[in-house]
DNA sequence: CAGCTGACAAATATTGAAATCTGTCAGCTG
DNA sequence: CAGCTGACAGATTTCAATATTTGTCAGCTG
């Protein structure tokens, strides 16, 4: 590929490694396919990332903080009613796992086995869209919209209950006739239980 | 072991099975260890059970049914609280999986890859908890505890929003401090929901 | 001399030949 | 003769030899 010239970054690695996992899969993408991708040697890679398990793990980090950025927008819209925010937000948290994994099965196959991998990314990724579902059921605590002892708690309850609507171990589901009227019900039903 | 010389049964082959998983686990259990066990060639064996898969069906089949049954009990005492019975049903359902998950972390991941390996029993055992969820929340419905537009979607609702405390994919997650009060949080939730 | 290379040891993955298992069935046995 | 046996073919698994990959580092190069 372009042994583009210039200098070599993380990031350029970081790119190179996810165009690397996209052609050859999780099981196969080598860290020496990733040098031969740069034009460089492996051990240039080392020098950015000290293990293939740190440069897999960097690559986990940034796909999934794509999509908390998508959702952050939504979740800082203070302006907007909060219960149709979060119908919206749970809808958009939704589609994007939906479109990914319906679009393009295979890259989605890919980035589940990283996940796996890497359970802290994960868990901090979770951590960040627990705090953008805390702030909106705060803010709906705060105009009345919602009644809830506790925003944090709730919010967890919240993202739990909506796994099977997120989580890529369901994936399989979303694509059967159906999923939407329950996806529907459910955040009615929890709606309903917050107001 | 003891080759009781007692008629070949289909029962005494599935009750040799499972002992045979136990020991073996799913990967190294062979139909010609459930033979042995029995004192009889692998021939005999498959004139009560088609194929090994068909075998390890219905061992699965027992294992699902055994939990369902329990929990039927609850479902079935209409003279009680619709809601506190609701509560106590999903406690039972999350108590149980629990405590097989916890109780021997190797059996229940052998029963694990069965499941996963015969998702027709496990989807009939899914729709026959949901029904009894259905019929709990009808009875809720007809005394005015609940208020809800379809006992069977809500139902469906409560069982999925609930997954992350009876599907194994979570059985990891199930010994963390603090579970307790998660699940007691969503089902607060849930409950509100419902009235 | 900062950054890259490529030879290397140790760890991990692949391969294919040998061993085991599944499923069948002709014939034995009580 | 109903039910069981065990030899068998084909499918699958195991295991050890072989090849690849990871991670290091002394030294090259611009």
């Amino acid at each position: 590929m372009a042994p583009t010239s210039e200098t070599l970054t993380a990031e350029r690695i970081l790119e190179a490694t996810e165009e690397v996992l996209r052609r050859h899969g999780p099981a196969k993408a080598t860290v020496v396919d990733v040098a031969r991708a740069l034009g460089v040697s492996h051990g240039s890679v080392y020098r950015h990332f000290r293990t293939k398990a740190a440069l897999r793990e960097a690559v986990t980090k940034r796909w999934l903080d794509r999509t908390s950025g998508k959702l952050a927008r939504i979740a800082e819209a203070s302006d907007r009613d909060p219960a149709a925010r979060l119908r919206d937000w749970l809808t958009a948290l939704f589609e994007a796992k939906r479109h990914k994994a319906g679009d393009d099965p295979e890259l989605f196959a890919t980035y589940t086995v990283l996940t796996d991998e890497n359970g802290a990314v994960v868990g901090e990724h979770i951590a960040e869209l627990t705090a953008q579902l805390t702030r909106i059921i705060t803010e709906g605590a705060g105009s009345g919209t919602f009644a809830v002892p506790d925003p944090a708690v709730a919010a967890r309850a919240v993202f739990q209950a909506t796994g099977r609507f997120h989580d890529p171990c369901y994936a399989r589901e979303w694509t059967r006739p159906g999923v939407g009227e329950e996806f529907t019900a459910l955040v009615d039903l929890l709606v309903r239980g917050l107001s």
